[in-house]
DNA sequence: GCCCCCGCGCGACTAAAGTCACTGCCCCGC
DNA sequence: GCGGGGCAGTGACTTTAGTCGCGCGGGGGC
């Protein structure tokens, strides 16, 4: 209803690989409910939430009442195939650089504005956070920034963003090795 | 309806990796039905198969219909939900042998026969197609195979593994790093 | 105002993954 | 029997990822 939360798995060894962030309007938990298994990942706020429960039988029993709901949930966790489908893709064949990269692309275009020296955000989280999304380290995003930087693409500034060379950044998406 | 399918996706620079193998009941290309978009994935005959095609139209009124058919198909592609985070999972936190470690002993369990040597099966396929499923090259699955065989837990004769210290293998799946 | 913690930059290193090139083998068609 | 093609094993190498340790600096708590 209200926040947001960030669906993940970690590893023993203390990785993370973020799944999805939900605001208002998404769902969190629900396979459980269509198939009676164990949770598939973890979930924890990132802002303070609000948070609607619906029963296993509750869901189920107003799906049978009213199909086209069930039309509807099977059109949301089809969008979150599709995302993870793109995690998979992403993982196994692009490197860190490339994913950072796409990462940032997509966030110039959701949050940036546009300005006289390029394309300005804020990075969402710290690097940290970042990195989770990406399923690598810090450092990794840390550097990757700052080369991006001498390479004249983007221009950092603590969370800051600026996006120099759009067009130079996607080519990078397409450079197969 | 007879055959088997797989679902994968490729890399511009010849990579694939599988997402899923169908079989008979199983179903494939159902996003679209679901929410109108395009097809997320690939997928080719892995044997000469049957194909059942059902409509959008013809599918959306058979839910809407049949609810209870609604609720059973959000059971099916919950089912493929956790796969593709069981696949997340491990492309970002296992390396490649711990892939293969884990493709061996799924192998071992659903389709091993106990011999006197310890458990015996056959690879489904060539070194290049397990190569795929586990989103790496060929050349790593064949270090790998030796690798083990050299540690006395595995004994490769062409396409047919034994498998001589389960527990040895499982192991390896806890090591951290 | 001071301190401390957290986030970040960075260098040096290790390890894992992937690439390239070549060899040999086995099976199949002829 | 001969030749060819696909599959597998392997060595040498490059690239990328990840690890460890340290220093710096800014912001918040006290």
């Amino acid at each position: 209803a209200a926040g947001k939360l960030r669906i993940f798995k970690s590893s023993p060894s203390g990785r993370e690989q973020v799944l999805a962030v939900e605001g208002p309007g998404g769902s969190v938990a629900e396979l459980p409910v269509f198939d009676g298994g164990p949770y598939p990942a973890s979930v924890s706020a990132v802002e303070d939430s609000e948070v609607l429960f619906i029963s296993r039988d509750n869901f189920r029993r107003f799906c049978l009442d009213h199909p086209e709901v069930a039309l509807k949930m099977l059109a949301v966790v089809g969008a979150r195939l599709r995302r993870l489908v793109g995690i998979i893709e992403e993982l196994s064949f692009a490197t860190v650089r490339q994913r950072l990269v796409s990462a940032l692309v997509r966030l110039a275009q959701t949050a940036g504005t546009h300005t006289d020296r390029g394309i300005e955000f804020q990075l969402p989280g710290t690097h940290q956070d970042l990195a989770h999304q990406l399923g690598t380290v810090r450092e990794l995003v840390s550097r990757n920034l700052m080369r991006l930087q001498a390479e004249n693409l983007i221009q950092v500034d603590a969370r800051s963003i600026v996006v120099r060379d759009l067009p130079g950044l996607s080519a990078i998406l397409e450079t197969s090795s």
